[in-house]
RNA sequence: GCCCUGGUAGUAUAGCCCGGUCUAGUAUAGGCGGCUGUCGCCCGCCCGACCCGGGUUCAAAUCCCGGCCAGGGCGCCA
């Protein structure tokens, strides 16, 4: 094994192009083919960035160094100084002549299983040798898109003038029932990963007025399905002085500016995944949820008044909106969480919406209640117990403004952009049911 | 938690219905050898598997029962 010593890479693969011809270059990477043709070989080699070929031909090239490559197998480490040179002969018309091969580290084989793809892998297998996996190129592509909608998001806060915070994933009590939550040992005490920032994030609109919060949370549902995982991204708003309307305005405009962005700059990585992105026409439709109910009894799934629609219904609907980011709104006030408020003309409906695509929901929002009685009476009709909220409930005594928020799932906005039809294949490590490692 | 489907080399598949010809086929990976323009290189040789336990039977990868694991669906999912 060589050692990296004052080696310092002066490219990645992508930026080796024809016109650098004669120059000398370091590369590193992982190796992820050799094609040996006995006195000439060829490498190609993989970094974040892409390929690109190194060219080994035994008459040119020093003994020490085609010795090495004589021994190398796929995703060994290695570092590559050596001479561009343009050429018709090689892929993206450019290849590297080595003056001189470092090996940085071995790869052990057989591997567990194909990192080039060819050989397809179930996902279960893939999560299990998920490092290996994520070398694969679509997979580097699905966390590059993931970055630039972070970063996207974030910038697009920024513009907006909303403040990044962070709020407990420790928390004292079942907060908002539901949802089950995951019990943790808390010194001498029972504690719970935070489900949702809900409580908090609505507390802090009363000083920072508009928030945001991109972090993970915890549901200990025995969900078995391909959009639920126990731990998951939620980028979470909450704004003072607004209601659902001004937030539906704001998270359409958050979507349709990260799809322009990601179309932008990740190209490359739409292409590898085969994806394009289209920008859609604003503003999205709005369903109100007895259209829904309409549209659902005419395709032969009748849903009684307040119930919550079921998955085949959401996906009889997504057939009608395929490619389509769509809201439904008015929910009725029994379908949702306490905290959402009710319409002053008509209390059986709530300022609730979700944001769907196809038959997927994306996000869900709406008004908030902050009028400390009118809060206290929704928890008592929902089965809660107020005193269990006290340290919440507390706040609104201290000048609570009105406002409103949505909260949106990142992996599966990254579904949704990336094809794929397993929330899994969007999250580096996984956790569900029934996996906790890697 | 319920329902359905599946579990064969490192990976992915064929065989299973209709038990014997399976010493389990194929691809790819891996090992060895050959090859100077490959680009899914190619060619030759080799290595390597029936999830676990029980049952039926002269005989089980194949049929039955239980378990475990996986995939999908449903439920749950502020």
């Amino acid at each position: 094994m060589d050692k990296l010593e004052d080696w310092r890479r002066t490219h990645f693969s992508s930026e080796i192009t024809p016109n650098l011809d004669g120059q000398t270059v370091t590369v590193f990477g992982w190796v992820q083919t050799v094609r040996d043709l006995g006195k000439m070989k060829f490498i190609v080699l993989s970094d974040r960035e892409g390929e690109i070929q190194i060219t080994v031909p035994a008459k040119t090239v020093s003994q020490t160094v085609f010795e090495k490559v004589n021994g190398l197998k796929k995703q060994s480490v290695i570092g590559v100084r050596g001479v561009v040179k343009k050429s018709d002969k090689a892929q993206r018309g450019v290849e590297i002549f080595p003056e001189e091969i470092k090996v940085l580290n071995y790869a052990k084989h057989p591997l567990a299983l194909d990192p080039t793809g060819r050989i397809p892998a179930d996902l279960d297998v893939r999560l299990d040798a998920r490092i290996l996996d994520l070398r694969r190129p679509e997979n580097r592509a699905i966390f590059r898109i993931n970055h630039q909608v972070l970063s996207s998001i974030r910038k697009f806060f920024e513009m907006q003038g909303f403040i990044e915070v962070q709020t407990p994933k420790i928390i004292a009590t079942a907060t908002e029932g539901g949802a089950a939550l995951f019990p943790v040992v808390y010194f001498d005490r029972e504690a719970f990963l935070a489900q949702s920032p809900q409580l908090y994030k609505e507390q802090l609109t009363s000083v920072f007025e508009k928030v945001y919060e991109i972090a993970p949370f915890f549901r200990a549902e025995e969900s078995r399905t391909t959009r639920h995982t126990a731990e998951f991204i939620s980028v979470d708003i909450e704004q003072a002085f607004v209601d659902w309307r001004d937030v539906v305005e704001l998270l359409e405009n958050l979507i349709v500016f990260v799809l322009k962005e990601v179309k932008e700059k990740c190209q490359k990585e739409l292409e590898i995944l085969k994806r394009e992105i289209k920008i859609p026409p604003q503003p999205f439709r709005r369903y109100t949820y007895d259209e829904v109910l309409k549209v659902l009894e005419k395709k032969g799934f009748p849903v009684s008044w307040g119930e919550d629609i079921p998955t085949p219904a959401l996906r009889a609907l997504g057939e009608i909106h395929r490619e389509e980011y769509y809201f439904i709104v008015d929910w009725p006030t029994k379908s949702k969480p306490f905290y959402i408020k009710p319409r002053d003309d008509k209390p059986e409906v709530c300022e609730a919406f979700d944001l769907m695509y196809s038959w997927i929901e994306l996000a869900s929002g709406g008004t908030r209640i902050h009028d400390k009685e009118l809060l206290v009476k929704r928890l008592r009709e929902q089965d809660l117990n107020p005193e269990s909220f006290s340290s919440h409930l507390k706040v609104f005594d201290w000048g609570m403004p009105p406002h409103a928020g949505w909260a949106l799932g990142l992996g599966r906005f990254l579904m949704v952009l990336t094809g794929r039809e397993n929330i899994r294949e969007c999250v580096l490590f996984p956790r569900d049911r029934d996996r906790l490692e890697p």
